[in-house]
DNA sequence: GTGTCTGCAAACATTTTGCAACAAG
DNA sequence: CTTGTTGCAAAATGTTTGCAGACAC
């Protein structure tokens, strides 16, 4: 449960400075449910570190983002949400009336990857791709529920 | 140049309402190079509309959106962008370094959608995508420019 | 010990809201 | 005339910055 320490061990070879909020960060995010906003971050560290701040926050988050361990998405909703993300990219379906978040593979993005490569000579970097639509559900009950959040 | 008040006037008969501040946002961002913000567009609205402010910007852009008329985007810059899209969707590569951004025809976007619909029943619904990348000029002078813009 | 990170407060930018006056239909 | 829109001011976010003290290395 503490061997991805060692990710970050290696940043420190890398002039990186390896602090206890930044560690809680990143064994936050990881061990979240999927992605979270900058605030739930906050509160799921607060606990463990009742001084720390949104600015502290924001500036792990960003950092992490910056050495690879966490990718930032703007799902729609207010402010972006951050997802541990170590080697196995993935994307997001965001259904736009029951803001349901269907997981992606990383291959659907692949021929539009590949094509943009190809035909631009475009390199994608996105670590997250979040597509909004309508999801299955839905679909089905389109005069029903517009907001079915908890 | 218009002739696109026959699009307005459609709505008309739905029973939107056609004021002038509309027609002008209409015509800004129609007339307008690919994507603007909201304060370009003040920007440009202001000569002819010296009082207008921003909310009505903000509430008619929304409105431009919500009827299908301009898609709103974001690009990664403060705040969004909004584009006009009769019919003809299409997306964007986004550079990351240089923040060029260049068209992707929306037959490039098919296959992610197409797959997404099939195989999840998921029903893409965005007018516009940003695809974050690098452009092929940055990744041959990788340690060049990092901001470029005028 | 040095240089970076933290925490605090305040600033900043973007977007939204309440409301009286006004204008489109 | 009726209803929806405008413009103004102010508020509500979400995010960033400046700085003194604390801490990783």
């Amino acid at each position: 449960m503490s061997h991805h320490w060692e990710a970050a061990r290696g940043l420190r070879e890398k002039g990186h400075r390896l602090t206890p909020q930044r560690l809680a960060v990143l064994e936050i995010i990881k061990a979240g449910p999927g992605h979270m906003t900058v605030n739930e971050v906050l509160e799921r560290l607060k606990p463990q570190y009742p001084t720390i701040t949104i600015p502290t926050v924001y500036r792990n988050l960003q950092w992490l983002k910056q050495v690879g361990l966490v990718a930032e998405t703007d799902l729609g909703g207010e402010g972006h949400v951050y997802e541990y993300i170590a080697d196995h990219p993935h994307h997001h379906l965001v259904c736009i009336h029951c803001k349901r978040v269907i997981d992606l593979p990383h291959s659907s993005l692949d021929p539009l990857f590949e094509s943009v490569c190809k035909e631009y000579g475009f390199e994608p970097a996105m670590k997250h791709i979040a597509v909004f639509g309508v999801c299955p559900d839905c679909q089905k009950h389109k005069e029903g529920g517009e907001e079915q959040s908890p």
